[in-house]
DNA sequence: GTAATAAATTAGGTATGTCTAACAAAATAG
DNA sequence: CTATTTTGTTAGACATACCTAATTTATTAC
């Protein structure tokens, strides 16, 4: 099996593939915040186990029994996440920081439990796809709220779930995936953004929607 | 904070204890199912962090902060147990290992969240007492099964719980935590009880009759 | 196409938690 | 009360997962 660290960078490396993202000793090193030199390590571990194929000075590339760990990370990251938020009523924002220590520890036996009890969801609160048992994950890609022009009618589909912070700000605002979102205006320079958010008007700072991910609604 | 291990190791002194025997190197490194060497290394480093007190060679003793924790690693250990078994169905025979899972990652936040759903429940799923939050514990000595003699009218108020086999048998038996046992024979040489559990006639042997404890009922 | 910069790796260290084998201290048996 | 056995500790290793500083490779700027 691999070590808690190994299915750490594993999922790391997936993510930030997923987001088009180079998954380099840089960014790796920089998402998971180690230095650069524990990066390259842990490369040589994951590499002389096959889970990543690493080329010096190349870059990486998960292998498949590599990305199925990586898959199974994510899928218990996302279930407990949805799990806390549904079943034990814990806050959408303190879900993501809880998930990181459980996703580890979830045995086979608990992780069907909370598909049954949850009903075999497909998304985690903060709208991101749970991949399946058998490692198949839905690819949906968003635009960023920071892309919206005035008049279009917008549906939140995901939001990143990493910072409490701004969580916090965006559920005060009532954006949450689900949420329908119309641009009344957007102001340039990275200006603030005023939203109709079912009903009621709201002014959000560029900064903070870059992490709400939208898609077009009509 | 304390590492994992060093809760483990916590806890078990306050268990070995707790039970009535010397925590010694050696007792400590059978439970653990660790090297003698290991836990002198271990009894070292808890000593100079003054969890324990460590004359070597003579033994050791849990400090008042080494209690402290040792009681909050058993507290997350006992209510995971019943949350496990309450909230998710799990069998009891199961929920010991995944509790030495939970126990070191659960938040403050989620242990109070599982003492709400629960109740503020006073024991585990096998009888034995949760700490409370502020570190007490209530002392309970009970009889082993394998004490009993014949004719007395018995109540189930612990069964020890790492050991899923037994734990499976037992409860093939109807024997549980709050069950009325009485007994019928006793035979010599550390032979067969012959049992009425709730009615029921059942034989057991004497090595399982250890694992349950019981209190005389009238 | 070389020079400067950025990225990645190597070298050498640290802390944790384990191990086996050798040795020292304490307990026990006669 | 010495001899043997049991118990505990020390010495020396190993694996994991980090680190900083130095070095090497690749990229970019001109």
């Amino acid at each position: 099996m691999a070590t808690h660290a190994v299915e750490d960078y594993l999922a790391m490396i997936y993510k930030i593939t997923f987001e088009g993202e180079k998954p380099t000793t840089s960014t790796i090193a920089e998402n998971m915040g180690v230095a650069k030199a524990s990066v390259t390590d842990m490369f040589k571990k994951m590499a002389k186990s096959t889970l990543i194929i690493h080329k010096p000075y190349k870059g990486i590339k998960l292998t498949k029994a590599g990305e199925k760990i990586a898959l199974e990370v994510i899928r218990h990251h996302r279930l407990v996440e949805l799990y806390l938020k549904e079943a034990m009523g814990v806050s959408w924002d303190k879900v993501h920081d809880e998930a990181d220590k459980w996703e580890h520890i979830l045995s086979e036996e608990i992780e069907d439990r909370i598909v049954e009890m949850l009903g075999n969801p497909t998304h985690d609160p903060h709208g991101a796809p749970i991949p399946t048992k058998d490692g198949h994950i839905q690819e949906e890609k968003f635009t960023p709220l920071s892309d919206a022009r005035e008049g279009e009618k917008l549906l939140v589909r995901m939001v990143e779930d990493s910072d409490p912070e701004k969580l916090r700000y965006l559920a005060d605002k009532g954006i949450y995936p689900q949420t329908v979102i119309k641009v009344k205006e957007v102001q340039p320079f990275e200006g603030p953004l005023t939203l109709d958010v079912e009903g009621k008007p709201q002014i959000i700072g560029h900064e903070v929607s870059r992490i709400v991910f939208v898609s077009l609604m009509t």
